[in-house]
Parts: structure tokens; C-alpha cells; sequence
DNA sequence: AGAGTGGGCCTTTTT
DNA sequence: GGCCCACTCT
């Protein structure tokens, strides 16, 4: 295969045809062994749905390490941080030795870790905190406090709104003027306030010593463009740089790749622009079509093969899929055999369609089927609320990957600010968290607290010297003050071990407040007691702090670290199922107004979306839908199925009809309303 | 003055 | 479960 010339400027540090320890050829098909063979330069693949896109990756990286380039020398952004590493435990098994030398994680992660290094260059100590989107939230509310005290009577974007809009600038690198009118026409008056607000954010931030996620990516990129010897030393460092999931990089993170990669322009880009699903958090699949433009001598490699899922349902997918306008043409085949049409089943109720998901997976059961290949996916959390609730009725064990996380649950995250405030003394929003968690002490006596604290240079020093009389307080509110230094102060001494930490923020009175003012307060405890586990693993409590912000996909079972096979059905988003598989896929809710959601900006993402959700399935795919069900006000309204169905030629599934069960609520079934036309033959017979 | 409480109303997707 | 508002308690 002729390379472009850059390809040759790549000098691998073994000769070709070193004795190696993998058989590439015997292990990848050809068009995989092209893209991990392939010497070097800026290199795009374009890698269907179940095209073996992370063996790819996986035995590339072996290959570079086999030849000789150094762990250290390979930078490996993925979109989970459960993606790099299971990605590297792969490859250390390949190559029979240790990978994890290799830097692999979210772009988040791989920034904090730089940062932490040169914080110094960019304006921060190197103890900065990160705020998650919740702690975003609140200084944001706090920024908008300060610039707008009284509410005016004209409606102005909350701080949950104020967040998003200013994410998106950050991520898409467009100015308010060009996003406001475009995301939030009804703001469109109010730019200079919403301006004024996100400069008193930043003052916030820098004072406090806190980046937000967005800062995790910016200040990388300020790095880099404004420190040219930082800049020429990361280049330098790694000189083979890949980048998996590249249809959903914005723009900001597509220029830090672009300068990170350095002269010798040794970039990988993996991805599928069919499966671009992060559009509405600035996500520009643009990025992945215009490569070959930024990067006019790249290689393309093509994995069009489906090693994952049965034809039919290919088929299916792909006919979905080609009614986007803005895609790349491609011609994905499926290698697997046989397999029946997948199912497209319509239920009376909610209630029904969840009874119909139950029952069919008792049956998947009887079929010796492990409870572990299943799922079920939808568009938004709220959809798993009736399929939980029948799961659990038949004792189906079920596992919810969607929805509040572990460290984002309101217990967790009490307990962790009292850790933050310890590692980052200037921390406003912990502190804030952590004081008004004690009686008699509100949003105003706080502040004027941390006023005194933040004035005295030290609130560290100030807290742990704190004479509760002194402070100007009311009585209670004094005594309150006074027994957090107190903690604060045993905590200070406990720096090196986070779980003592943990326990002694829950043990010394946090455990009274949960049972005093928390509804189930016993299990509350109980994650309290993993979530001190999971600290004991950390030396110094930053380290551990970074890990339970950024390693956010970790649920309360990874910190329990139960391990081996988890026999349990997956509930999931179909956000949260990218790239994952399973042998019988149910995806449910697909009706009109629920999937697609009928908030949803961009139709084409939807269907990308519902691609997504299909070429999740290995043997079997089930599409469900209620066609009635209650809406917000509680009242019974008729569903249309999902365009995504009706759009579909017939032969491309078959029709399933569920019978109401009598715990079903009363529906006006007889002749008030026709069956949706698709379920139906043209005598009006359901079929 | 400011903390605390209870009721009404809304909820897409997430590093 | 969160946010906002009105009301009551310290």
C-alpha cells in the first residue's frame, strides 16, 4: 500500500520485521491490520458500528510499544476513563507486560493531569479544586447574585441555564453574541448582563482556586498556546497521540489535539460520524469530515465490517440511519449469519410495555441467556422508572447505569466538601456546602463567615485559630462555627489518609444529620462506609479528590468493587450505552415526543442516536412503545410511534401486539381510536 | 434579620 | 428531587 511521503518521516526505533510476539495477520482482518501496521503520520479511521474500532486501537498500541516506542511517548484520549483503562489492560495482556505506563483517559482527566504539573504558569497553585456541573451551578448562582441582587420582574436565565450557555461558548470557542440568539433567542435582550455575570463567575473561580470541567480543557489549551516551552516539552513527550470517539470532539478539544501532535503529526483519529450524540454539549462531528482538510497528507482506513450484530439487524439500522442528510456514505456489511427480523412491539400502557420487557426476559432466562447480556435503553433517565419498578416485582436483578451517580449524590458529596475545603483552603463553594450543613447557620451568616475567613489571607489558618465569640455571629450560629473548626482541624491532620477523613466527617456527626433530616438514611450510611473504603486506596487526599470528580462513571458497585461477572440486566441511556454490546437489546419508549424527545434541537441527532441504540445488539433487538400513557399533568394521552419506526419499510421487522393486563390503568381501547396505522394489515387486522 | 419548613411546579442527553 | 415562594419560628 503507497504511504503518503510524511509516513516515511516516522522513525520507529525497532526494524521493521523485529521478532514480535503478536500475530497481527492471524488476529485482525485486512483493514485492520492497514491501520495498525500503518508506520505513522496523521492517520482517519472511519469505523462503523461494531467494526472492531477498539481492537484497532488496542493492537496499535501494542504494535507502537512492540516496535519500540516508549509508554511514556503515547497519549491515548478516550471518551470514558473506563475506556482507557480496560483499553490498556488490553493491551498489556497482548504484549505480556505492564501498559498502564501509557497516558490514556477522558480529555478532563488527561488535562487535570498536565495542570497539576504547570498550574503555576496558567495563574493557579497547583492545589486547585474542580467543581463538578452541581458546584458549577452554584457559583454560578452566586456570580448572578452579585451582578443582578434583586430579581427583575423581565425573566433572566437561571444559573443552571447561565452554566450551559457559557459551557458552550468555552467548548465551541463562539462568542455569546453568536450562541445566546441561536440556544436561548429569549435571553437575546440580556447579553451584556449574562457577560457581566460570567466575568464575576471567572473572578469567583480564579479567587476560589477552582477550574469547572470547561477549565480543564481551556487552561490545557492556554497552556499550550502561551508557554512555548511547555508546549515544545508535551510535544516532545508524546509522540504518538490517538484519539478515540473523534465524531464527538468539539472544537476545543480538536485544537488542543492539533497542537499537542507537534511536527511529527503522529495522530490517530478514530471514529463514526453516524454515531455523533453530543451535538447539544457543543460536539462538532464536523471535526472528523474536515480532517482530511487540516490534514491534507492523512491516511484513510476504512473498517466497514460488523463483526457485532446479526444482519437483520444491520439491516435495520442502516435503513434508519440513511435518512440523514449529513453523513458520510458508507457501506457497512455484517460478517455474522442468519438471525430473525428484530421486533417492534407496541403495548397499551407504560405499565404494559414494562410487563412485556419483564416477562420476555423471563423467558430469555429459560434460555439460558446470562442476565448480564441484556439491556434495556432509552432516551431520558425518567423512562426506567416503570421497567425498574416490574424488574424488581419479579426479582429480575437489575443494574441502572443511568441517573444520579454515586459521587454526585447529595451524602457523598456533603461528606467529600469538607475534604475539598482541606485540600483547597480557598474554596468558597465547599466551605459554603460543608457550613450550611450545621444548624443555624443560612446562606447569609455563611457568607459573611467566609468574608472574615477569605479577609484574613488564610481561611485555613483563620478556621483552625477560630474563636466562635469573635466572629460577630448570633449565639447559635457561633456555636456552630465554632464545633466545624474543630472538625476542620482534625481533618487538617489527617491529610495523607482520606478514608480516616471520610469516617471522621460521617462518624463525629454527619451520621446523626442523615438520620435526623435524610430519608434512607441506612443506605445512605452504607455508601458513606464504601465511599471511606474507596478513599483508603488514595495516599494524599487531592489525589483522591481529582478521581471522584473525573471518574465520574463509576457507580456505587465499582466503589463496592464487586467483581467478577455481574449477573444483572443493564438499564441504561442510550447515552451512556455508546460502544458497549449486548446479545438482546430492548430499547424502549419509542414514541413520538419521548424518542425522539420533544425538546430535542436536532432531529438528525436523534436518528443518530437511535442508530446508536440498535447497533448496540448482538443477536437480538426489541423495539418497544406504549401508545398511551400519562403525561406531567397526569392525564392520558394517545402516543404516536417514533417516526424512527413508521419511517421503516415493513419487511424490515415484525409486529407484536401486548395484550393489556388487568393492573393496566382503564384505557379507552374499543373504537375510540384507530391502532397506529403501521401495526396494522390493510383490513385493520393487527398483524 | 435571617433560619427553617411546607406546598406547588417542572424535569433530555453529560465529561 | 430541585427550585421558588410564602409563611412561621428564633
Amino acid at each position: 500500500m503507497p504511504h503518503p511521503p510524511s509516513a516515511r518521516r516516522v522513525a520507529l526505533r525497532a526494524a521493521p520485521g523485529a521478532r514480535r510476539r503478536i500475530d497481527y495477520a492471524s488476529q485482525l482482518n485486512r483493514e485492520q491490520l492497514e491501520a495498525v501496521m500503518h508506520p505513522g503520520g496523521p492517520m482517519l479511521v472511519l469505523a462503523g458500528a461494531g467494526s472492531g474500532k477498539t481492537r484497532t486501537l488496542v493492537y496499535r498500541v501494542a504494535r507502537l510499544l512492540e516496535d519500540g516506542v516508549s509508554p511514556t511517548e503515547v497519549l491515548l484520549l478516550t471518551f470514558t476513563n473506563r475506556a482507557a483503562r480496560e483499553m490498556l489492560e488490553r493491551v498489556g495482556k497482548l504484549l505480556g507486560q505492564d501498559a498502564s505506563r501509557v497516558m490514556g483517559g477522558t480529555f478532563h482527566s488527561v488535562g487535570n493531569r498536565l495542570l497539576r504539573r504547570w498550574a503555576e504558569q496558567i495563574g493557579y497553585r497547583p492545589n486547585y479544586g474542580i467543581l463538578d456541573r452541581e458546584d458549577a451551578r452554584d457559583l454560578m448562582g452566586a456570580a448572578l447574585a452579585d451582578v443582578v441582587p434583586t430579581p427583575p420582574a423581565r425573566r433572566l436565565p437561571g444559573a443552571a441555564q447561565l452554566v450551559e450557555l457559557y459551557s458552550l461558548c468555552i467548548n465551541t470557542g463562539r462568542s455569546l453574541a453568536e450562541v445566546v440568539p441561536a440556544r436561548f433567542p429569549q435571553f437575546a435582550s440580556d447579553t451584556d448582563t449574562i457577560a457581566e455575570v460570567f466575568r464575576r463567575y471567572l473572578e469567583r473561580k480564579r479567587a476560589a482556586n477552582l477550574m469547572d470541567y470547561d477549565d480543564l480543557l481551556l487552561n490545557w489549551l492556554l497552556l499550550l498556546r502561551r508557554h512555548a516551552d511547555t508546549r515544545r516539552a508535551l510535544q516532545a513527550r508524546f509522540a504518538h497521540i490517538l484519539v478515540d470517539e473523534y465524531q464527538d470532539t468539539n472544537r476545543l478539544q480538536a485544537d488542543i489535539v492539533d497542537t499537542m501532535v507537534g511536527e511529527r503529526r503522529n495522530l490517530v483519529v478514530v471514529g463514526d460520524d453516524a454515531q455523533s450524540i453530543y451535538a447539544f454539549r457543543g460536539a462538532e462531528f464536523a471535526n472528523i469530515l474536515s480532517f482530511p482538510e487540516r490534514y491534507p497528507d492523512c491516511a484513510t482506513f476504512r473498517l466497514e465490517s460488523n463483526y457485532r450484530s446479526l444482519p437483520p439487524i444491520l439491516d435495520l439500522a442502516n435503513a434508519s440511519i440513511s435518512h440523514n442528510k449529513r453523513q458520510f456514505p458508507k457501506n457497512l456489511r455484517a460478517l455474522r449469519e442468519g438471525g430473525e427480523l428484530p421486533v417492534v412491539c407496541a403495548a397499551p400502557s407504560p405499565e404494559d410495555q414494562a410487563a412485556f420487557v419483564a416477562s420476555h426476559i423471563l423467558e430469555l432466562i429459560d434460555e439460558d441467556i446470562p442476565l448480564a447480556e441484556l439491556a434495556v435503553l432509552y432516551r431520558s433517565h425518567s423512562h426506567s422508572l416503570e421497567i425498574e419498578v416490574e424488574l424488581a416485582r419479579r426479582n429480575i436483578p437489575y443494574e441502572v447505569r443511568s441517573g444520579l451517580r454515586f459521587f454526585e449524590q447529595r451524602h457523598v458529596k456533603d461528606v467529600l466538601a469538607h475534604l475539598r475545603f482541606v485540600a483547597n483552603p480557598a474554596d468558597e463553594v465547599a466551605f459554603t456546602r460543608m457550613a450550611r450543613l450545621r444548624p443555624r447557620l443560612g446562606q447569609r451568616l455563611v457568607a459573611r463567615l467566609w468574608e472574615r475567613l477569605r479577609a484574613s489571607g488564610d481561611a485555613l489558618y483563620a478556621m483552625l485559630n477560630l474563636d466562635p465569640a469573635g466572629t460577630g455571629l448570633p449565639a447559635g450560629a457561633a456555636h456552630s462555627a465554632g464545633e466545624l473548626a474543630q472538625l476542620v482541624g482534625r481533618l487538617e491532620r489527617m491529610r495523607t489518609r482520606p478514608g480516616e477523613m471520610v469516617r471522621e466527617v460521617v462518624g463525629s456527626w454527619y451520621r446523626e444529620y442523615v438520620r435526623a433530616t435524610l430519608d434512607n438514611a441506612a443506605s445512605r450510611l452504607d455508601d458513606l462506609e464504601q465511599l471511606a473504603l474507596f478513599a483508603d486506596g488514595y495516599e494524599e487526599v487531592s489525589a483522591f479528590l481529582d478521581e471522584v470528580t473525573l471518574m465520574n462513571e463509576l457507580s456505587g458497585e465499582d466503589v463496592a468493587a464487586v467483581e467478577g461477572e455481574k449477573q444483572k440486566v443493564t438499564l441504561s441511556t442510550v447515552h451512556q450505552a455508546k460502544g458497549l454490546e449486548w446479545r438482546v437489546v430492548f430499547v424502549v419508549w419509542l414514541a413520538e415526543s419521548r424518542f425522539p424527545s420533544a425538546r430535542a434541537e436536532d432531529v438528525e441527532e436523534e436518528r443518530r442516536l437511535f442508530y446508536v441504540a440498535c447497533t448496540r445488539a448482538k443477536d437480538t433487538l426489541l423495539l418497544c412503545y406504549p401508545f398511551a400513557a400519562r403525561d406531567r399533568y397526569r392525564v392520558d394521552v394517545i402516543l404516536e410511534p417514533s417516526r424512527f419506526l413508521s419511517e421503516l419499510p415493513g419487511h424490515l421487522y415484525q409486529r407484536w401486539q401486548v395484550e393489556a393486563t388487568q393492573t393496566s390503568p382503564a384505557l379507552p381501547v374499543e373504537g375510540r381510536y384507530a391502532l397506529p396505522g403501521f401495526l396494522t394489515d390493510d383490513d385493520g387486522e393487527v398483524n
